[in-house]
RNA sequence: GGCGGCGUAGCCAAGUGGCUAAGGCAGAGGUCUGCAAAACCUUCAUCAUCGGUUCAAAUCCGAUCGCCGCCUCCA
């Protein structure tokens, strides 16, 4: 059973969806005028995950993302750059895709545009002004906010009180200040369609209502997005879609927390914001994957160099052990051994507690989606298998080999979900690293500097060895002697 | 001003009524190592403050202090 914490009741809720077996989801994607930033990956990483989880539940997931392509910043963007508006979208889906991709996010089901359904919209527009909803001014409409009795039962506020702290400058035309647009006039040389109120555009919050009608129905299971959509966007689409179609909307509303900088939000307003790729020039998309789920995705998460650290010692840390686990699988064929004949007692609990952490891990994600908990469980095991490793010499052979053979099933299990810890080990370290590496010498060279340490150490000339090992070091490459014989890691 | 959220170890972060307050990073001591590294072991918190409810509170209620968000485009 999953709970979840929905925004409309303001409670952990059990989720149950409106067809069994099925999942709608809707979240909202971006505006295209401009790279991403850490806040945007936040969202897609956080909503990829949840629906990789219903997937991994059984469900029959559909997962809707959308790309705002027309709006004002949009259009100042391609008046800048003296592109098209279409150019400036284009662009930037490219960029948001690739981003993305570099982070583990899976493309949804559907991707829809706002400007491949400008009809869908103008339909619903149409139905608001037929049912009094809606009314045109000067070839805009807007929507009646007074017409609808639930507005703001998702932001938990009352209409007198917007009205109170109103910071907006009022415009005459409406008939109250609350009143959304559903349709802008366009002015010349502005991207325009034509309606049944003259050429102009649609406005921000119809797109979503059109969009998931569309491709998920009137009534759909959870729609998601980040905080700072919940008023007045989220609000609005509330109140535009139960207006137009009579019946609720979404069952839950999900939204996630902010990224902070400093403990103040990430935005482009205050100009504090680090983009995506930015961030991936320095550190490995799996690195700034796991630091986004390591806190829980409504909790604010603080960006830092420190943070984003402690999830590299962390990857090095599972992708060691995971090294580790296949050195000494190495070369052997798999025992046919009965786990319940050869498994010692001594290791019972450690058998135990590997096969049952998928079991344990579904236990947290069930709970509001608890991926802070679930990796915790993870490292948790990390440990338990480095320490059974160490023995792994003295123990049986078909033993040992169940119970790495398990731990590997197990962590590739819960990784799968979470889009973690799936690399080979050799790929992590040479290649997962290489963004923040700072090795200086050819493969070859280092190949040969260690030849001659350990040249240097077999006729027990320490002092020749420590002087290669701090040349190679200042090279950015550490050493390591193993019992298999000496390997390296960039530093 | 209205509404909402947060404050847990040096740092990050779970836990929202009851077993020893998860897990990670950093630190200290140890085992191992030619030296290291990795790994493992040991060690490191009365949960912002005050008051209340309760047999029992980090967890519920009230107050105070501090921080943040939304109310305008925003993931």
């Amino acid at each position: 059973m999953i709970k979840l914490y929905n925004t409309l009741s303001a409670k952990k809720e059990e989720f149950v969806p409106v067809q069994p077996g099925r999942v709608s989801i809707y979240a909202c994607g971006v505006t295209v005028y401009d790279h991403s930033h850490l806040g945007h990956a936040r969202g897609a990483v956080v909503f990829d995950l949840i629906r990789r989880y219903f997937i991994r539940k059984g469900f029959a997931v559909t997962y809707v993302r959308n790309f705002t392509d027309v709006d004002d910043k949009i259009i100042n963007r391609a008046k800048q750059e003296g592109i098209t508006a279409e150019a400036v979208a284009k662009k930037y889906i490219d960029a948001y895709n690739e981003d993305m991709g570099r982070l583990g996010v899976a493309r949804a089901d559907i991707e829809p545009k706002a400007t491949e359904h400008i009809p869908e919209m103008v339909a619903v527009i149409k139905g608001l002004i037929e049912k009094g909803h809606a009314y045109t001014v000067d070839g805009d409409v807007y929507f009646r906010v007074a017409s609808f009795s639930g507005y703001g039962k998702l932001s938990k506020r009352n209409i007198e009180d917007l009205k109170a702290g109103a910071r907006v400058e009022v415009d005459e035309r409406k008939d109250d200040p609350l009143d959304f647009a559903l349709w802008k006039a366009s002015k010349p040389g502005e991207p325009a369609w034509s309606s049944p109120w003259g050429p102009g555009r649609p406005g921000w919050h119809i797109e979503c209502s059109a969009m998931s009608f569309k491709h998920l129905g009137e009534t759909f299971d959870i729609h998601g997005g980040g905080k700072d959509l919940i008023f007045p966007h989220h609000e609005n689409e509330i109140a535009q879609s139960e207006a137009f179609s009579g019946r609720p909307f979404v069952n839950y509303w999900l939204h996630n927390g902010f990224v902070n900088i400093n403990q103040e939000k990430m935005s482009k307003s205050l100009g504090n914001f680090f983009t995506i790729r930015e961030i991936l020039d320095k550190y490995d998309g799996e690195i700034v994957r796991l630091f986004l789920l390591s806190t829980h995705y409504r909790s604010p998460i603080d960006f830092s160099d420190g943070n984003l650290k402690d999830g590299r010692a962390g990857l090095d840390r599972f992708y060691t052990m995971k090294e580790g686990i296949a050195e000494y699988l190495k070369g052997k064929s798999a025992t046919t051994a009965q786990p319940d004949k050869v498994v010692e007692s001594v290791d019972r609990p450690l058998y135990e507690k590997i096969l049952k952490l998928p079991k344990a891990f579904e236990e947290a994600m069930d709970d509001d989606f608890n991926t802070a908990f679930a990796i915790g469980l993870i490292y948790d095991l990390v440990r338990d298998v480095n320490k059974f490793l160490a023995e792994a010499g003295q123990k049986g052979e078909d033993a040992a080999q169940i119970i790495l053979r398990a731990a590997q099933t197990s962590f590739d299990d819960v990784g799968r979900t979470l889009g973690l810890f799936l690399r080979e080990p050799g790929e992590w370290f040479e290649e997962g690293r290489r963004a923040e590496s700072r090795v200086t010498l050819s493969l070859e060279k280092i190949e040969e500097y260690i030849h001659l340490r350990n040249e240097a150490r077999a006729g027990k000339d320490w002092a020749e060895a420590d002087r290669v090992r701090q040349l190679l070091d200042a090279a950015g490459v550490e050493v390591f002697d193993r019992p298999g014989g000496t390997v390296w890691k960039p530093k």
